[in-house]
DNA sequence: AAGCGATATGTTCGAGCAGACATATCGCGC
DNA sequence: GCGCGATATGTCTGCTCGAACATATCGCTT
């Protein structure tokens, strides 16, 4: 996938979380909460898909993911004007993402103990 | 993938943990968890990758992954005898298996607020 | 010694997916 | 009105992964 190492990468095991939502199958995992958080920073699709090393392409067909699944968009775009368009998070797009992060932050300290006795028993 | 459904499925919304360990990238998902029990309950590589409907082939290279990944074998096998063979865990395969199962039920546990939360904003 | 059933492993073929490339369109600013 | 920059979308192609097929080998049982 060739996913671009962040900064947190502080301990060498990690998890991640997907999650199917529903029977329709919306998947939310980490690419599309990182996507999220990008759009929300920068607001831009592209611009958030370029610091992923991701193609706007991919970054905008995610986007549209999401909003098809959900009952409400998470993303709301605009075309043209003074910078040629833009997006940013609705509210319940920053919500969604507020939500995953807990999420992520809940288990990693719900699962440490298990976690650090998995990878106790790596190869050296 | 083609997964069977489980039991198990009682909410419509379900986690998936995958982890990253060590630095070397070897991954533990919900299919090497399946494996790892079918094994254990069958005694076969080939008989747990079938009741998955999951070739041999790709069964057998996801052991040789694990057994690789790990300071010791999680899964013995033998070839010829009465029943032509077999594989069964070892003690750390076992351990493994019971840790990934208790960390997927901490994490649903911890989890389980933000995650309604999440399932609660999906379309219809 | 012959057969059985499972492990072990090479090879080949097809589908699906991701990336690259190409446009169309929009709305503000100059 | 012309250009800019970003959204929006179609198309194509290469690559990767998995499925399928094919064998070899092993050790007990009959």
């Amino acid at each position: 996938m060739l996913r671009a190492m962040t900064a947190s990468d502080s301990t060498s095991t990690t998890i991640r979380l997907r999650l199917l939502l529903g029977q329709d199958g919306t998947k939310l995992g980490p690419g599309k909460a990182d996507l999220l958080q990008g759009i929300g920073e920068l607001g831009s699709i592209s611009a958030a898909g370029r610091r992923m090393g991701m193609s706007y392409r991919r970054a905008w067909a995610l986007v549209e993911e999401m909003n098809a699944g959900f009952a409400a968009p998470l993303v709301a775009s605009s075309r043209g004007g003074a910078a040629g368009g833009g997006a940013r998070l609705t509210p319940e797009g920053a919500a969604v993402l507020a939500r995953y992060r807990a999420l992520e932050a809940e288990v990693a300290n719900a699962g440490a103990e298990h976690i650090a006795a998995i990878a106790a028993m790596l190869r050296s």
